[in-house]
DNA sequence: CGGTTCCCTGATGGATCGTCAGGTCTCGTT
DNA sequence: AACGAGACCTGACGATCCATCAGGGAACCG
């Protein structure tokens, strides 16, 4: 199956058929407003008929284009995943060494804070259907955060053939330090809550992922 | 108002009464039967019917003592935190230095592992609620993990005294490790989907605790 | 303007929710 | 042992939501 072919499949209405223009728009205004209901509302208490009132329609519509509220939040969740390849870019194209590294491990941790402030309510869910064991939605995790810890990986792959970093396994390691980011990212406001400032959190944060990715110590000066 | 009444209170009925043997037992089995259901479906998916009729009672009986399922979840936490005394304990008691220090590390780390892998049902919620901006659910979370927090900034700054691991505020590095250590905790059987052994990652994450906590370069041989 | 396809909804049977009033059980008292 | 008096539980109910039809409008094309 092509990619094309797939992707019009994920369109396609309960009944088979291809929506077109005005179809496809009521789709979005639905998908617009099961966000909103996940921004402003719990995820348990999350009702159909809520959604669907929400967007000045019927229950029966939104049965047309989702099997069921699981169903939109994985679209946005798609969604959500596609933007996270700024994140991979950051760590392929930043270098590692010196203060320059130390400035890119920062700049990695603000696009983490940055990005779970904006995505926050699907990436909760995200996190508690993986969790279960929801197979759909580990794969959408998996696409955002595999592709940062391979490319980390390889960065840290590299300091070791130069003989730093050494006695770790280089994707083991790149997966605590993308743990360490996600964590600290979904958390963030807790800690605000507990009185820590985000600005010393975050130095911790650069300061961690700068070391276990070069093998070396932080510049004095943060 | 003394602990104990707090205690009284928690047990108390919907209509005010304090339940006596018969009453607690059902209580108990209803918590119980709640802790199986969610180990084994969404928690999107409970109904207090089905806790109910596991239970072999009506409805009416779990509204009798709990307002709805969050309540009972809410129990089911409490019961956890206590349970997280121990990782506290790790933290205090262990020392920080050389080769035991690295010890340390790693039997927090797989305290952590254990802890979670016990837990998990009851702290997915946990953390979805406390999320959701629940704060009877993050006053849980943080009794847990605040703890811990708190002990490892201790360590972190009696290191710091004597001129090592400078230029991090020791609380703010100490939650991020400990947000490390939850992380990976939380995540670790998706490490092991995608081909990584936990044994590795187990070893990144002591390593970087204890780089984390101390200031220094972990024994090389692990 | 008629027909065809696309899109939406009212209606519906089934399930759960949350809450009574009132029945059943337990236990101490006599 | 019989008897209350609470303690405990449940049947029943109106309200809500689920998930799915068949069929009524809307848009577009010739």
């Amino acid at each position: 199956m092509t990619e094309q072919a797939a992707e019009v499949d994920q369109l396609r209405a309960s009944d088979g058929r291809v929506p077109g223009r005005r179809g496809r728009a009521t789709r979005q205004r639905l998908l617009d407003c099961t966000a909103e209901m996940l921004r402003t509302t719990s995820y348990r208490a999350i009702k159909v008929i809520d959604i669907a009132r929400e967007a000045g329609t019927s229950p029966a519509t939104f049965y047309q284009y989702f099997a069921d509220v699981e169903a939109a939040i994985l679209v946005l969740a798609e969604e959500m995943a596609a933007d996270g390849e700024r994140l991979v870019q950051l760590v392929r194209e930043g270098t590692w060494r010196g203060k320059a590294g130390y400035r890119t491990a920062l700049a990695l941790t603000d696009a983490f804070l940055e990005f779970w402030d904006e995505h926050r309510p699907v990436l909760r869910v995200v996190d508690l259907a993986t969790d279960e064991g929801d197979h759909r939605f580990r794969n959408i995790r998996v696409k955002v955060l595999n592709a940062v810890v391979r490319e980390l990986a390889a960065v840290i792959a590299r300091f070791q053939e130069e003989g730093r970093n050494t006695g770790v396994e280089p994707m083991a390691q790149a997966g605590t330090l993308v743990a360490t980011l996600a964590s600290v990212a979904a958390h963030h406001a807790g800690f605000e809550y507990w009185g820590f400032r985000t600005d010393d959190v975050r130095v911790s944060v650069a300061r961690t992922v700068y070391w276990g990715t070069t093998g070396q110590r932080p510049p004095a000066d943060g």
